[in-house]
DNA sequence: CCTTGACCCTGTAGCGCCTACAGACCTTAT
DNA sequence: ATAAGGTCTGTAGGCGCTACAGGGTCAAGG
């Protein structure tokens, strides 16, 4: 009797990882590529092999990207995780430093709304002669 | 005595439109190539002669982009713009339109602030044994 | 055993939105 | 006349994927 091992222990392929995870199959490659997924295990056709760690890593990576962080803030969360010997205050710093970066962004749009909100009412009230949006886009 | 056309009617080549702008040089010939702004006028020796409107053009399309309007979205208001018959309420409407991407984007950014900011305070006080940040990045 | 169909492999090209380069040509000042 | 700087063109690179093509592998059915 002969036993699967690839079955007993749990490895799965990339179309799996890719239905399980929600990533897109050729982005896990693009991810390997990168270097943020280790290379996996393969079989003897070739084949990469997943196990229950490289399907943690995808989410981890793929959560963070949701988090908004960029690769390379990505490369550098995990480095300090790769390296076993990070610090909480680290990754904290990280964390937060991140939060600053979206907080200028909303601040931005907010800016941005106001402006658009502003040229728009304008407009609405249909009181100007030429569209007063065309005027406040042309001046600087 | 020559008159100086080129001079006398106001028209700056790439380089002095870049400088006056603030656009980068080779995003004017781009914008050129995807057709936001049409094909200025040549001087004999083939280089770019942009005139006040062609000065104009660029500031709106510039302006548009700031304000974060996409190029397909800007391509539209363009056309509505040279079409010459565009109603307020045309563009009025791709305002708004443009304003509800912008409020959805802030919104979406404000759940990350708090999901981040949530995760990140449990690492601040410093009560858990591993860091929980990459605990919760860890789960889905 | 062989075939079929689904899966997976690799390398490469495309997207949007620029930005930058190389190698040639033009313009302007000296 | 020459040098320095600007401009011309086409093309390639960058990000973060995504999507092919042309092959090899795997599992099930006949």
């Amino acid at each position: 009797m002969t036993v699967n091992f690839t079955v007993s222990r749990h490895l799965i392929r990339r179309g799996e990882l890719a239905r399980r995870s929600g990533c897109n199959i050729e982005t896990i490659r693009y991810y390997e590529k990168i270097a943020l997924l280790p290379p996996p295990a393969r079989n003897e056709g070739g084949h990469r092999l997943y196990s229950k760690e490289d399907q943690a890593r995808l989410r981890f990576v793929m959560r963070c990207r949701e988090l908004g962080f960029s690769i390379d803030e990505l490369r550098s969360l995990l480095s300090l995780v790769d390296s076993g010997a990070y610090s909480c205050g680290e990754i904290h710093g990280m964390t937060m430093n991140h939060l600053k970066d979206i907080r200028q962004k909303i601040a931005d749009l907010r800016r941005l709304e106001r402006t658009l909100k502003t040229i728009a009412a304008d407009c609405a009230d249909g009181s100007k002669p030429d569209c007063p949006i065309i005027d406040a886009l042309q001046s600087d």
